[in-house]
DNA sequence: TTATTCACG
DNA sequence: ACGTACGTGAATAAC
């Protein structure tokens, strides 16, 4: 028989997670009334999402019953010390209890005790029923409560990603202790979220190794005395009250004397009918949207806006010329690479004069629509100006007088609102009259064009319509955070120069690749057959997996680090074997070679075009958090240069015209550069303007050498280090991790660092509290990334967000510089009359096919562009090689 | 689809 | 005390 179904949620550690999850968009999201609904909607998605799909037999939500509980009355500072509860939180908290009685779910506070408490409780009632429980919290505490029938799901960031303890689980996180001992370790470790002690000098590593060894806390306490003589041992004595009291707080009570049993709480699932008014009322337009899809709204669907529309005809050509104003273009592909994909549709118009359509884009060779297409006075809008200018070159048609693109402005507006399907977009920014091509066109094997004129072009329509309507309120925004000139002259200048490239493509020698491809092919079979025959065996080298029970199973190698599924078999893991197993070397070549073969060698090959012998990457514009580039189709951003065997690949690179060569120019340093010239520390500006090797010099200060002292490699070695770590938002594990030396050690070299740097110190600690209170940051450019986990109470997410404060303003910045020196270079490779040709961009650097006559020109014309395209506090240092090959050009 | 590994800046 | 360096894409295995 299935065991019934307990569910039980922590309301108000939910509750606090949901506000927090959506804390950026605390001002947006503000109901007609003036509340706020931020918590509501991060909450109601979890009901959404993992409470209504699990469909328990019994449900119930605990709150905090108020300020006042046992355990406050037992010791008075517990909790003490926490920050009041936002009140943008706090008048939430009664739509909050509606709203889960309105999904069905029974809501529950005891005078009293808090939620833990009855959550405790009824899991062991349940348990005692023989039910299976799941408790969902956002409160590690809890997991006290793991039995094999109870799982406790805690919640890793927002409330819809979370974490499973099982007993098994706890035991794999906490060291082997079982849940009931977690009780004990907070005992010993106190709680500085709750507020209460535990003993001194005590954290969870020593108190995880004291409960294996003495089990619980009172039998620890029985044979305190035969503890060695140490500073902890005469902490455990002094701190033995406080140890017994902390625990005492820690205990979730489980005989809570509530007035509900298990029979008051089965689960109804949600009442349809009530929630939308409910919704209503707190202007919820995407929940509405989503009952209304699913059927659960009457067909008080309200039908789509009729728009204007026409199918284009011989007759009507001439309607097309009248069009004036802003259009809309709009080409429909179904797959995504635009510059192979087929063309289905388009549609060009506006409201006022209606809208044109048709299943046949060769219309668009005729005059009324190519005049128009090509008019730079005729401004048109549409989404994803790249792909559009890539498709109608296809056609022969030169695309002019963009001026609105959908997708490059709302991910400008923020990086996160930057989905690819047209209609999912739209429904971010609250505009929901138009579908999704999900729901038009269906997805995977069901994925098809409408045979039905009428369905496919109104889909066409609505979505031109969109772009229209959607114009000035992103407009608007972009304004807000000043962002109209990264808009107007980086980022959409920028699209068609990235257009250019992609459609110039770069040529690849495919004999060549295929002749590096054999060599390799056979020595992968020796490879192959040496570990065979040295595992004594034959297995799939390739999986983890089989390789993990070889290697640590089968021949007993130590285990260095595991994986969430198992043992971990990473190049470090391995390097550190090497020397036990001669296997083991030939496993991390076999992986070398593999990895060529398969990425580089065969991959490449796939996606050359057979036309024109050249590739053809999609420049991602609208990807990162950061504002680089991303490359698809082929990745030309990731090619080998490290080791010389990878490097070779780049032999395949060559020029598309004989007597021309490859030429490729990068920037020096730039991103310790832009860091010398957003903090405006001295020194660090010092070093660049007299040019000195920066590694060296910063080598020098944090070891405090005297001018005659030389700086020998492994100090350089250290510094470099850092100095990398400073541009990734420095931590001391991170940096003892990346060089081999002691935490404490690394973090005396940072602090090294920050003494003789204290312009960089005082900018780190000024962007992160910055970002703590606008919730975001920004480059030179006014790129804006949101930090939603800033303020998180959670260390491992405050943490990577605090890191990332420091990261995206250096990263971004340098982005924003070889953005602005491209557009330059390709006006002034123009302006020149010359032929050469910008093909790829790699974050620093960028490479060209140019004739040879024109080399000694672009030695120096190309890295004048680069380094003068923006005026920083310290100078831009830009080098240039060139060659037959790309892999010349060194 | 997710996890792991490894290529780049 | 906590436990990670920042940003990407592609191939493969294993569900």
């Amino acid at each position: 028989m299935v065991k019934k179904q307990l569910l039980l949620i922590d309301g108000n550690s939910l509750a606090f997670r949901a506000f927090f999850a959506m804390h950026n968009q605390l001002d947006r999201m503000i109901s007609h009334d003036g509340l706020h609904t931020n918590a509501l909607v991060a909450f109601n998605n979890f009901l959404d999402t993992i409470v209504d799909p699990m469909q328990p037999d019994y449900a119930l939500v605990a709150w905090d019953a108020g300020k006042r509980t046992l355990r406050t009355d037992k010791y008075d500072d517990y909790k003490g010390g926490r920050s009041k509860t936002p009140p943008e939180l706090s008048e939430q908290f009664p739509y909050l209890r509606e709203m889960v009685e309105l999904h069905g779910i029974k809501s529950y506070e005891l005078v009293d005790y808090e939620a833990d408490d009855i959550i405790g409780t009824l899991a062991r009632q349940g348990e005692a029923d023989g039910m299976q429980v799941t408790i969902i919290t956002g409160d590690k505490d809890l997991t006290q409560l793991a039995t094999e029938n109870t799982t406790v799901v805690v919640t890793i960031k927002g409330v819809t990603e979370v974490e499973n303890y099982t007993p098994a689980h706890v035991a794999e996180k906490y060291d082997g202790l079982t849940p009931h001992q977690i009780i004990d370790m907070k005992a010993l470790t106190g709680d500085t979220a709750d507020n209460y002690p535990g003993v001194t000098k005590i954290g969870p590593v020593t108190a995880i190794k004291l409960l294996n060894e003495w089990g619980t806390l009172e039998n620890l306490y029985d044979h305190v005395d035969e503890l060695k003589k140490s500073k902890m041992k005469e902490n455990l004595i002094n701190d033995k009250e406080n140890a017994f009291m902390s625990q005492d707080l820690a205990t979730i009570r489980t005989e809570a004397p509530l007035e509900v049993g298990i029979d008051d709480i089965a689960y109804k699932g949600p009442d349809y009918e009530a929630i939308i008014p409910f919704y209503q009322n707190l202007d919820f337009k995407q929940q509405l949207a989503k009952l209304k899809s699913q059927g659960h709204m009457e067909t008080t669907k309200e039908p789509q806006k009729v728009l204007k529309y026409t199918e284009v005809t011989a007759d009507n050509l001439a309607e097309i010329s009248q069009l004036s104003g802003d259009v809309a273009v709009y080409i429909e592909t179904p797959a995504e690479n635009y510059h192979i994909s087929e063309m289905v549709g388009f549609v060009v118009g506006n409201a006022e004069q209606g809208y044109y359509v048709s299943r046949s884009v060769e219309l668009l060779l005729m005059p009324a629509f190519r005049d128009l297409l090509e008019d730079n006075l005729i401004k048109k809008n549409v989404f994803n100006a790249k792909a559009t200018y890539v498709l109608l070159n296809r056609l022969g048609i030169t695309l002019a007088g963009t001026d609105f693109d959908l997708l490059l402005a709302s991910y400008l507006v923020d990086t996160n609102e930057n989905n690819n399907d047209l209609g999912a977009l739209a429904h971010e920014h609250e505009f929901y009259d138009v579908e999704t091509d999900e729901e038009v066109y269906g997805k995977g094997a069901k994925y098809a064009i409408p045979a039905d004129d009428n369905i496919y072009f109104e889909h066409l329509v609505h979505k031109a319509n969109a772009i229209d309507l959607l114009r000035e309120k992103i407009f608007n925004r972009l304004n807000e955070h000043e962002q109209l000139p990264l808009y107007n002259e980086i980022e959409l200048p920028l699209t068609f120069v990235l257009a250019k490239m992609e459609i110039a493509g770069i040529t690849v020698d495919t004999q060549r690749l295929q002749e590096q491809g054999s060599k390799l092919v056979e020595r992968l079979s020796e490879l192959e057959q040496s570990i065979y025959r040295q595992a004594g065996e034959e297995f799939n080298i390739q999986s983890p997996k089989q390789l993990g029970e070889v290697l640590f199973e089968k021949m007993g190698l130590p285990v260095i680090k595991k994986t969430k599924t198992g043992y971990s078999t990473a190049v470090d893991v391995l390097e550190q074997l090497a020397a036990q197993a001669p296997i083991v070397e030939a496993i991390l070549e076999y992986r070398q070679v593999a990895k060529l073969q398969q990425t580089y060698i065969d991959g490449l090959l796939k996606v050359v075009h057979s036309t024109d012998s050249k590739v053809h990457t999609r420049y991602l514009q609208t990807l990162t958090q950061t504002g680089r580039l991303s490359s698809v189709d082929p990745n030309l951003q990731n090619i080998p240069v490290r080791l010389e065997e990878g490097r070779k690949i780049r032999q395949a690179f060559v020029p598309s015209h004989p007597d021309w060569e490859i030429f490729g120019a990068d920037y020096s340093q730039i991103e310790l550069r832009v860091l010398a010239h957003i903090t405006g520390d001295e020194h660090l500006q010092a070093a660049f303007r007299d040019d000195e090797d920066i590694h060296a010099a910063t080598a020098r200060r944090i070891f405090g050498l005297t001018p005659e002292q030389e700086v020998d490699g492994l100090m350089r070695r250290k510094a470099k280090a850092v100095n990398f770590g400073i541009v990734y938002g420095i931590s001391d594990y991170g940096l003892s991790q990346s060089i081999g030396v002691s935490r404490k050690e690394a973090k005396g070299i940072i602090d090294r660092y920050f003494e003789e740097y204290p312009g960089v110190k005082a900018w780190t600690e000024n962007v992160i509290t910055e970002a703590k209170a606008n919730g975001y940051v920004e480059t030179l450019s006014n790129r804006r990334r949101y930090l939603p986990e800033i303020n998180s109470r959670n260390f491992n997410l405050r943490g990577f967000a605090e890191r990332t404060a420091m990261n995206t303003p250096i990263q971004g910045s340098a982005a924003d510089i070889i953005k602005i020196a491209m557009i330059k270079m390709e006006a002034v490779l123009e302006a020149e009359g010359l032929e050469t040709t910008m093909l790829l961009q790699v974050h620093d650097e960028l490479i060209f096919e140019a004739p040879k006559a024109e080399i000694e020109k672009l030695t120096t014309l190309i890295p004048k562009v680069m380094d003068s395209a923006v005026q920083l506090d310290v100078p831009l240092k830009v080098e240039s090689h060139h060659g037959l090959t790309w892999y010349d050009a060194k």
